[in-house]
DNA sequence: AACGTATTATCGTCATACCATTGAGCTGCG
DNA sequence: CGCAGCTCAATGGTATGACGATAATACGTT
């Protein structure tokens, strides 16, 4: 569990001001204080702080103190963002917010992944796929498999950016994914659905592509949708993958 | 010129390291190399090398050093990285990106800001609008407001992720505006586009919107691949908009 | 030649001291 | 009484030195 003081002091920072523990405009503890609170010693916190003012979370200044930005600055594609977010709860303007990307972005990516993909590519999204055949047919976990198809789908884009954003999208998705695959038998009729944007992507065949990628989106935002309906706040994801987070 | 030795020695690297310097995998100078180059403490080298971290720039460890990450692990919506790489150059590769995600983008989130778009945020794009007619009427820096109506009508569309990319497209907006403008009467005449996209907006009509807004994308697109084709590499941006560098 | 151990380069953490900036409060003059 | 200007102090910014932790490398043993 543990791993390090730096990352552990950022994770723990992050956290609580995602969380939003300390409110916005707010001004965090001085330096002083969070050294022994924390345990650490101020190098760590300030090299903590210093990750956090990278990822636009914050702003420091003389006597002016270590103040938390709003919401708007934050780099809301940063993966340790997104995560801080997830463990914090995922609020329903959050998942509406990513939710909302998901539809602006998948569509027109699957059109540049249809036009692009390669040959590694595609294996790689055809493995992921029969991970997800056998989950269903012999038991596996099937939504890893699924976030592996849809992120290996991103990344084959091509688009620097837009990989970037499969990255933010995986806490949505898995998410999304845990949803839909409470409804009884989700995995085994959504399989075909998977089956038609490959065989899109593999015939080149762009507006299929992206046609079949929007039955799949449509269907997982009407299962959050009926969740959102339900609960005011849905429960924290109990061990998001750490995506990413160097080894 | 001078503000502070952290922020300048984070550009310093920034820049380096995005321009290639040290080639992607490769290690960068151990900390106490890098403080004689630099000539500031070890303090100020870790707590830059900890900020590129966050930006996914880097790794480091003990006795691999710090070595830069692949551009696939860069975050590359951070405002910081875009600029970087504006002064680095702007390649044919991110130009073509970020032209990608424009087109991407910027529709879904037109239709996005026609249906929510609140009284302020259309005021504050009047204003723009108005700073560009004036530009065109009696001279000024169109450039700056047709910028600004952009980014107004991004922010406009509530989602935060989408907000942040319009940070990101900043660096591209800029450049194509730039780019557009070098046309004989290109302001005049892009003019009516844009009053469209904005009469779209204010008549919550999305459909109208995301029509006119492609009309305006296609026609720059059109004006940057003239120039891409003619040489192979654009010139840096003389001295980039610092946009959002904390005040 | 293969494996295990020792070495060592390099980052990670801690502690301390002093500098720089800036907001707030005080002082004194109008 | 009110405002201008000054002083002061709180807080982050920078510098330095020491030691710990880790992992690649080299070496020695089997």
């Amino acid at each position: 569990m543990i791993k390090n003081v730096h990352g552990n002091t950022v994770d723990h920072l992050g956290e609580a001001i995602v969380a939003g523990r300390y409110g916005v405009g707010a001004s965090i503890p001085p330096e002083p204080v969070l050294c022994l609170e924390l345990g650490v010693s101020r190098t760590v916190v300030r090299e903590a702080v210093k990750s956090l003012i990278a990822k636009g979370l914050m702003t420091t200044g003389p006597k002016v103190g270590t103040r938390v930005l709003s919401e708007e600055h934050w780099n809301w594609f940063d993966p340790d963002v997104i995560i801080w977010q997830s463990k914090a709860g995922l609020t329903p303007e959050f998942l509406r917010d990513l939710q909302d990307l998901r539809r602006v972005v998948e569509p027109a990516a699957m059109r540049l992944t249809a036009e692009r993909a390669t040959a590694k590519d595609i294996a790689e999204i055809e493995d992921a796929y029969a991970g997800m055949k056998r989950a269903v047919d012999s038991g596996g976990d099937y939504v890893t498999f699924d976030l592996r198809f849809h992120q290996g789908l991103l990344r084959a884009c091509g688009n620097r950016m837009l990989v970037q954003m499969s990255k933010a999208l995986g806490a949505l998705l898995r998410t999304s994914f845990e949803i839909s695959t409470r409804r009884k038998d989700g995995p085994r009729s959504s399989l075909p659905l998977h089956r038609e944007v490959l065989d899109a992507v593999i015939a080149h065949n762009p507006d299929r592509a992206e046609k079949a990628i929007r039955v799949l989106i449509d269907g997982a935002r009407h299962d959050i949708e009926e969740v959102l309906a339900s609960r005011r706040r849905l429960p924290r994801l109990n061990e998001p993958a750490r995506m990413l987070k160097v080894a």
